[in-house]
RNA sequence: GGGCGGUUAGCUCAGUUGGUUAGAGCGCUUCUCUUACAAAGAAGAGGCCACAGGUUCGAGUCCUGUACUGCCCA
């Protein structure tokens, strides 16, 4: 083995290794066996790695590793999202560098040019995904636009449309202009904009004088078609019912009366363009006013605009203004902090639009309350059908799909699956199918052609779980590997995503997608920002992997990341876990080194204090990082198992083992070298799911069974091996040795200078009788051992553990002050600690209502305590003397 | 406006069912190239666990409130 951990040279070798010998695919687990199934989240074709990739296959290969040396079946499914937006935007960009745009080419060869673009550069991610390790089963990768998905699509609108959720019509939905499409609710961010308040005259068609109207957005004037007043508002009770003037335009529209106008905001009355504004949309169904469009799809106003047709919005809305000024319509402008419907992708302003959509019922049009598919995702997490970690998520499940409004599917996009209807043109019917009809269901005939929208990216996504096993089809994956166990993936879409699934999931297949639905949160750099390519804080994961190895990213994605919680990522981390992954090299090294003959495999017996101490110590451990994988706390399960294995495995078990394997006892050589192998295999299989390359390099090079750890069994708790006996007397020992450091390090004693300490060791003679090269080993002391000492010499050092003091005769080294002042330190400390101890003991309730063991640890601790606290006592006595 | 988080060492963060002296990494001080590892070893410094109440025999952990801070929704 080499010095140092090669991962470079590792990587790749072992996970074609492992791909080729069909490791990744649930193929590979006994017929009948219990499946773990994950669908990954699809990243989208466009994409190139980025940290929270990274983390969602840290992960997601954690889980389904675990599940596969459990013995499960355990299947993860890949794949790529076609990401409609993002990636007709790339092409597009393409098509404009080559002077060219999609509207010249054509809808059939820009599909084609995108398809072209997709095989090119579609790849990419999912090399990339392999990199990190992903034990996914290649076999099985969908693309969200593949021909067995597009089937489920058609045949999912297919059912929604046959029972009436789904329902085409004119309402106002969120258009954005640049994209020259609808986009959902979703896809809209309200942003803080500073902007101005437009005060105004609305010029009473009698000529009995005006109305004062204020608007953040004065060229939707244009398209008015009242102005609302509240009924109790006492300055306008005179003008409701009267008609009142359009600025410019001069049409006639009226002043109504409305609840939801507030008095106090503006002046008081509000002018209504229930064509360009959600709310006065709203307001113009209570009041059956008449919707007037003044936009065209571009966001030029159109010829309900008058002299302003053609103009772009923001241009209209300064003419429309200066010619008010002119026509003395104006009032005052104020400066006016708003919110701005922004596009999620793309930045600019959306515009609230009337336009034909296609939706899908979620929410009754009455009441508003949830309904169908909805109704049913809300009853499935409220029942606990479907879990979802951190618990804390349900309410803000509970809270999206009470409030849930229909869902805006059709996108006016060319790239994604086209909606499987036709309309006919003469009779205006629509036809939706599964295969493209020859003519129109209602009059028969031919003149039909397909509506040009696609469907919206999460439709398709929304099917992910079931669809790539194969739905509509009863296919064999659908009967064994649906539903899914574990849906994890970010919270940031589990509206987007997560809750179209289970709508979706318990719709078509009448079953729940997935069992418990995972959330993680955001990786953000070292100090919380957000990494983006402007702020140029971008932890590259490739650039990562390249400098300190795969494992170190993913172990510190993993022990950095709680459920649902944000992430900071600090390079200095990764550095950190890379010097782990060598530790443990080296830890390997040294024990592969030491190997000689055949060594046993199996479990070892426990017989001397060390091998009794390790092996209890690592059986606990076991039993903890299993309860914590039983509640998803991978986090802390990989810090203790890292805690384990540097602080007590290699810092104290293999340094221990030396006194045995340098030794002369043939027989204690071959126990201790089985041991080291036991606790070394134990801690590879319990690290393997974190640090999949360095654990299967080792594990390669010492004593198996089996091929490979990936495919090796998962450790179980083996309660016989919990001593607490021993793990008692390890610490004194522990405590006893880094007191005699701690002494030989004050006084600056050389490391490599044997000393003899004088120990009185009262009840622990055999004890330390039985350890004492353990002492010449780890600080190069030699024990000079009594049952008690009455006359220590005066010029040593002291050591008081529990019930052991030892003396370190350091003759000149002693400056008697010194050590005066260092044991008063050291007993005021215990001193405080005997009287915590004391007080609580003292205390009838904690006697009473603490468990047994609780209250035994605190007396053991007292007597520990008040034994050190008496030899320092008497040491200080005689030195003051 | 409503909801949900966060606040623990200089920095970045853990801390499970409330229970013995609150941990890690980085950084800092001192020593050591001791035959697994200097990407290391040894020793050490550094914390009113945001604040105020409460529950409890016992609170970093549970409850209420406050401050600051972040996110989501409207």
């Amino acid at each position: 083995m080499d010095k140092t951990f090669d991962f470079i040279g590792t990587e790749a070798r072992l996970y074609a290794w492992w791909e080729n010998n069909g490791w990744f695919k649930p193929e590979n687990a006994p017929e009948g066996v219990d499946t773990y199934v994950i669908s990954m989240p699809p990243p989208n074709v466009t994409g190139a790695l980025h940290q929270g990739h990274a983390l969602f296959v840290a992960l997601e290969d954690l889980m389904i590793r675990h599940a596969r040396m459990q013995g499960k079946a355990a299947l993860w499914v890949p794949g790529t999202d076609h990401a409609g937006i993002a990636t007709q935007l790339q092409v597009e960009k393409m098509l404009l560098a080559e002077g060219t745009s999609r509207e010249e080419i054509g809808r059939e060869e820009f599909l084609r040019r995108t398809w072209e673009w997709k095989e090119t550069y579609g790849g990419r991610i999912t090399e990339q995904l392999r990199r990190l390790g992903a034990s996914c089963d290649w076999d099985r990768e969908r693309f969200t636009l593949d021909e067995g998905l597009n089937r489920a699509v058609v045949e999912a609108f297919v059912r929604w449309w046959e029972e009436g959720l789904i329902y085409r019509g004119d309402y106002m939905i969120n258009w954005s202009p640049n994209l020259q499409t609808a986009v959902s609710d979703l896809e809209v961010e309200n942003v803080e904009r500073q902007g101005k308040l437009y005060f105004f005259k609305y010029q009473l068609a009698d000529g009995s004088g005006y109305i004062p109207v204020a608007t953040t957005r004065p060229e939707t004037i244009l398209g008015d078609t009242a102005v609302a007043v509240h009924p109790e508002d006492e300055r306008f009770t005179d003008y409701i019912g009267k008609t009142v003037l359009v600025p410019i335009l001069d049409r006639e529209i009226p002043v109504i009366a409305d609840e939801y106008v507030k008095m106090e905001f503006g002046t008081g009355a509000l002018k209504i363009t229930p064509a360009h504004d959600p709310n006065d949309y709203v307001i113009g169904k209570r009041h059956a006013l008449p919707l007037i469009n003044i936009m065209n799809k571009d966001a030029t106003l159109n010829t309900n605009a008058g002299p302003y047709a053609g103009m772009e919005r923001f241009a209209a809305r300064k003419q429309l203004w200066s010619d008010m000024e002119e026509a003395d319509l104006t009032l005052r402008v104020e400066d006016y902090l708003h919110t701005v419907p922004i596009a999620q992708r793309g930045g600019e302003v959306i515009e609230p639009m009337v336009s034909t959509q296609w939706f899908v019922r979620l929410s009754d049009p009455e009441t508003g309350e949830p309904t169908g598919p909805a109704k049913r995702a809300l009853e499935a997490v409220r029942t606990g059908y479907i879990e979802i970690v951190p618990e804390r998520f349900t309410k803000i499940w509970e809270h999206w799909l009470t409030n849930i409004r229909d869902w805006c599917i059709s996108r006016q996009l060319w790239w994604g699956h086209r909606i499987p209807a036709w309309h006919c043109h003469d009779c205006g019917e629509v036809t939706v199918a599964r295969e493209e009809p020859n003519a129109c269901t209602s009059c028969g005939s031919e003149n039909i052609t397909q509506d040009p929208d696609v469907l919206d990216t999460w439709f398709s996504s929304g099917l992910w779980p079931f669809s790539t096993l194969g739905w509509p089809e009863p296919t064999a994956d659908m009967a064994r590997f649906y539903p899914t166990t574990m849906m994890e993936t970010g919270y940031d879409i589990l509206f987007f995503w997560v809750a179209r699934m289970v709508m979706m999931g318990l719709a078509f297949t009448d079953e729940r997608p997935f069992a418990t639905i995972y959330l993680h949160g955001l990786v953000r750099d070292e100090s919380g920002k957000k990494m983006s390519k402007t702020t140029g804080n971008v932890i590259d994961p490739i650039e990562v992997m390249e400098q300190y190895g795969t494992d170190a990213l993913r172990f510190t994605l993993l022990t950095g990341s709680t459920p649902g919680n944000d992430m900071n990522l600090a390079v200095s981390r990764i550095e950190a876990n890379r010097n782990f992954a060598n530790k443990i090299w080296n830890a390997a090294r040294f024990i592969v080194s030491n190997l000689q003959g055949e060594v046993p495999t199996g479990a070892p017996p426990a017989q001397t204090l060390p091998d009794r101490w390790i092996l209890s110590r690592l059986h606990t451990l076991i039993a903890d990082v299993n309860r914590l994988f039983g509640t998803h706390l991978y986090s802390e399960a990989g810090q203790q198992i890292y805690d384990f294995f540097w602080s007590e495995f290699a810092d104290w078990y293999i340094e221990a083992s030396k006194v045995a394997l340098y030794g002369e006892d043939e027989a204690a050589k071959a126990r201790t070298r089985q041991v080291l192998v036991y606790v070394l295999d134990q801690c590879l299989r319990l690290l393997h799911p974190y640090m999949p390359f360095v654990t299967e390099e080792i594990w390669q090079h010492i004593p198996h069974e089996g091929e490979a750890l990936i495919i090796a069994g998962w450790p179980e708790a083996d309660n016989s091996y919990i001593d607490h006996e021993a793990e008692d007397q390890m610490r004194l020992l522990i405590e006893l040795i880094r007191g005699l450091r701690n002494v030989r390090s004050e006084y600056n004693v050389p490391p490599s200078e044997r000393i003899t300490t004088q120990v009185s060791a009262g009840a622990h003679r055999d004890l330390l009788d039985a350890q004492r090269e353990l002492f010449v080993r780890l600080c190069n002391t030699d024990l000079d051992l009594h049952e008690h000492i009455t006359d220590a010499p005066e010029m040593a050092a002291t050591v008081a553990a529990a019930e052991v003091t030892a003396y370190l005769p350091l003759a000149d080294l002693i400056d008697i002050e010194a050590e005066i002042a260092r044991l008063e330190d050291e007993l005021a400390e215990t001193r405080d600690l005997i009287a915590n101890r004391e007080g609580r003991l003292a205390n009838e309730g904690f006697i009473n209502n603490a468990p047994e063991d609780v209250v035994q640890g605190i007396r053991d601790s007292l007597a520990e305590l008040q034994a050190r606290r008496d030899a320092l006592q008497q040491r200080l006595e005689t030195l003051k003397t």
